[in-house]
DNA sequence: ACTTGACCTTCCAGTGACTGGAACCCTTAT
DNA sequence: ATAAGGGTTCCAGTCACTGGAAGGTCAAGT
């Protein structure tokens, strides 16, 4: 199978295919005639499982790990699951810190007319004019 | 006012201040003695501006639309609120798209046991292995 | 006078995870 | 024969810094 058709088959742009492969996220994939990689249904398998990972929030390295332990029969199931739950943190903290930020503009527009005087509270309080 | 200490001063490290200015979020610092870059009140002001715009998620270029605005006496409110309400927008979207990964993220550690055995749903979902 | 250490300078490279684009090759259908 | 639509490589750009090298400057202490 040729990388376009990889692509629409598994969502995972062409150009993101070849980047995974400079990266050695994947192996490097076969040839055909000495030019266009050719793809077997295990890496589309493997393309799919690094595809859903990224969308799950799991970076590159992480995906990496994953997908060590996917192929390794012998991993301990506790090994994923901590992984899993470290990103459940991380995209806590991220939460948590985008709340933040939603409260503060929130606040800020809260306060300004929003009409075409120039008087406004949003700049007032970013240049730390507190009224 | 030497960049250290303005650093200090405004939470904005040296080296970023010295960013800014090459992107031209700020104009060039004065300089004593042909070499030190030296700051005024108004500077300082200006990056403590830009300090908490950014912490509040607007990015760089943003951040000049709203220090233009700032500085023109004749600006409307209006058009800041618009800035910060579609940040809001943004960052709703973002915290949306975070909450579906924990969601799914969580999910999957629900069935996973976690321990030393090799099964693990996470990695068969991942996979695409439904059960 | 000399040295030490803290500060400053510039410039280049790297981060993460792609993405755009140029310049070129290959295949297939008309 | 040619045009369309694949594919290939490689380089540059994104965003907002950050690290590091190599060197200049300054104030204080010995």
């Amino acid at each position: 199978m040729n990388i376009g058709e990889v692509a629409t088959q598994t969502g995972v742009p062409a150009k993101t295919i070849r980047y995974y492969e400079s990266v050695g996220l994947i192996p490097a994939a076969a040839r055909r005639g000495n030019s266009y990689r050719s793809y077997s249904q295990t890496d589309l398998h493997t393309l799919r499982f690094i595809h859903r990972a990224r969308e799950l929030g799991f970076s590159v390295a992480e995906v990496e790990e994953l997908l060590a332990l996917w192929r390794n029969k012998r991993r301990k199931s506790q090994a994923v699951k901590v992984i899993a739950l470290a990103k459940i943190v991380e995209i806590e903290r991220k939460i948590a810190a985008l709340e933040t930020m939603k409260r503060s503009i929130r606040h800020l527009t809260a306060h300004c007319h929003g009409d075409t005087r120039p008087n406004c509270p949003i700049l007032d309080d970013l240049a730390g004019d507190r009224v």
